[in-house]
DNA sequence: AGCACGATGCTCT
DNA sequence: GAGCATCGTGCTT
């Protein structure tokens, strides 16, 4: 596949809740080690600046959330619950916190790594796409509108309104409403 | 098929 | 010291 065709930085520079419904069906590339790794994204959930209570941004700028103040179309990868990374694509414009987690691939390319890397397990979910592709927090703040960095997005197949799937955020356990139960997850009807 | 829980360590108050 | 944008296991229905 040509890395050429990544997504560019204006893709991401529009609202949020535009950008997490338009990544569903595109590719997730991961070049590591001469190899690549790729998969659709089915799911990905918006998290849209300091007034957004279930957003890390919302008690301001700190050492990990900083990424997702500077420019769009870059990677915040960050690590919780003791163990799993999370990826998310930063949007909007410079100064408006705001990014879309990236929640589960449909494997595309290199299967078997993919399959040996997750135990036969599947990739959907946050912590299983980032075990499954490689992605660690060396690549914070990473452009994913450069293949130079081993990470970045490409067009996909559409995917049309009639397979989208909206609601709740996941694990926003003790976020306030209306932040817990706005729909800001989008995901790809397909039978897992 | 669904729920409860433990693992495990970083970040910020 | 508390709280996680989770996952896999093991137990219950």
């Amino acid at each position: 596949m040509n890395s050429s065709s990544c997504l560019p930085r204006e893709f991401y520079a529009r609202p949020t809740l535009t950008v997490a419904r338009a990544l569903l069906g595109m590719r997730l590339v991961r070049l590591q080690d001469g190899v690549q790794l790729s998969g659709i994204i089915t799911e990905a959930e918006a998290y849209i600046g300091q007034e957004d209570l279930g957003c890390h941004a919302h008690s301001g700028k700190s050492l990990r959330n900083a990424v997702m103040f500077g420019p769009p179309g870059h990677a915040y990868v960050y690590f919780t619950y003791g163990m799993h990374w999370m990826l998310n694509a930063v949007t909007e414009r410079q100064d408006f916190p705001a990014a879309v987690l990236l929640r589960a691939i449909q494997p595309l390319e290199g299967i078997e790594i993919i399959s040996a890397r997750r135990q036969g397990r599947d990739t959907f979910g946050p912590a299983k796409l980032t075990q499954a592709l490689g992605i660690d927090g060396t690549l914070n703040g990473i452009d994913l509108c450069s293949p130079a960095s081993g990470l970045w997005i490409e067009p996909g197949p559409p995917v049309p309104e009639s397979a989208v799937l909206t609601g709740p955020r996941v694990g926003l356990y003790t976020v306030p409403e209306p932040w817990k139960s706005i729909p800001w997850r989008f995901r790809t009807a397909i039978n897992h």
